[in-house]
DNA sequence: GAGTGGTCTAGACCACACT
DNA sequence: GTGTGGTCTAGACCACTCC
């Protein structure tokens, strides 16, 4: 078959790619564009890589190596013997698959502790609307949060502030967020349809506000890890802005450079 | 060809994996090998698919999978209608492959200027060994040295506190380091045989020490971010410890998580 | 035009999981 | 056993680089 013809299942979705790529990545953008679209669930299994074939009228090979970069990067989960499944916050066995934090001491203090400190209703300053990209005075959802050692006595650890687009939350509340189960980002999955897919951090180490020092009980001054995340969802589109301050007495932030 | 049976070049060089791994895998760990031994340098060509597929006798698709993976983890560097290439700090387009600093305002402050403030043998003490897998008091080199903006007045950004193993970097001096174009790992390849493949960052918040204020223009107990990296070269052998301080008034330390 | 990596195909067989 | 992803092969053709 000729890469460059369109016909088929393919071109019926319409593509909204230069169009002029490799089969397989026009197989990969359809693919995520489905997932966007939400045709399968987050822990759902997709069609199997021969039936997949058999409907877009490729070989194997050509969907397999659509699936190898989507599972490359994070979107599906292939499972030997079983199939193939679009990844999901809910079950990860890292749990928290975007916090670096990591004790100093691995054998102590294993998961921590939340303590929800607000969830309210605002209008978005210049800074939240620019980021999440709003327009001032739009509602978004601002949450703060404490993560703390699950030994006692509990010492907090991370002071989180959140924001979201309200359009998008609607009816997220207290109640909700303290009695989910499991990571965030696995309740936006499961009641808000929102899947975090990649985010960008910016890390500098900054001096304890009184507020802060009060909340995460050390003294005014102290040098703390100011973590500003943005989380994106499929298409670039930013969802979260987070601002996280680490106390890194006794943990640290990790990372592998390759 | 059954992938289970060794015959051939490949089980000529004996590879020392556990020997019951795909075919690709056993390929991919030879060419491993052959890259640490050193028979290609960094920036050299490797041989074409085609001939490496004729000479470990395999089909040129099992070999393209190794050399993939090989990419992938950037340890070559493929490039269409020319070859592929063992991947070098020297020539990368970037600068500093590992160096995550950034400045907030990306128009300005491209480049960070370098100023060598110590260059030494010391004997290794309990930390520093224990990180690079020595002994306590075998021999060491450490490099102290600022980095510091461009533009007029040089403003200084970073001060890192280096020490490498004594027997690896023999003829290591302030000369040669001062005189130096390019990335530090560049010369580490040059003139040392010693090429940097994976690293581990640890991040934290501290205080400035009086004697660190000093060196970076800022007050006493100002928050600075520190990075503790460890180097690694093939085959997991740790080579390079360093201790980063970066002031993070104008620049952030920006990571990507998918 | 010759040589290199990049794509696509079709088919065989292996490893694993469920039933 | 059946169905899934994983490996391996052989061959054709495309895209890019250099001569």
């Amino acid at each position: 078959m000729d890469p460059r013809a369109e016909g088929g299942e393919r071109s019926a979705s319409a593509p909204p790619t230069p169009t002029f790529s490799p089969l397989y990545r026009q197989i990969k953008a359809l693919l995520l564009s489905r997932l966007q679209a939400g045709e399968w669930k987050p822990g759902e299994a997709i069609p199997s890589e021969v039936e997949l074939a058999a409907r877009l009228k490729v070989s194997q090979g050509t969907v397999r190596k659509a699936v190898d970069e989507l599972a490359q990067e994070n979107h599906l989960v292939r499972r030997q013997g079983k199939g193939t499944f679009v990844a999901t916050h809910a079950e990860e066995r890292t749990q928290y698959r975007f916090l670096r934090l990591t004790p100093d001491d691995p054998g102590a203090a294993g998961r921590l502790r939340r303590r929800l400190l607000e969830c309210r209703r605002v209008r978005a300053g210049a800074e939240v609307a620019h980021a999440l990209g709003l327009r001032v005075g739009d509602a978004v959802l601002q949450i703060r949060r404490l993560l703390l050692t699950a030994e006692e006595p509990a010492q907090p650890v991370v002071l989180d502030e959140i924001w979201l687009p309200g359009t998008l939350f609607k009816s997220l509340s207290a109640e909700k967020l303290a009695s989910w189960r499991g990571p965030m980002y696995g309740l936006f999955e499961a009641e808000f349809d929102v899947r975090m897919v990649r985010a960008e951090e910016r890390l500098r180490a900054v001096a304890a506000s009184v507020d802060e020092a009060r909340l995460l009980a050390v003294a005014e001054g102290t040098p703390l890890l100011l973590v500003e995340r943005l989380s994106y969802t499929y298409g670039r589109r930013p969802v979260e802005l987070r601002r996280g301050l680490y106390r890194t007495e006794r943990f640290h932030y990790r990372n592998e450079l390759a």
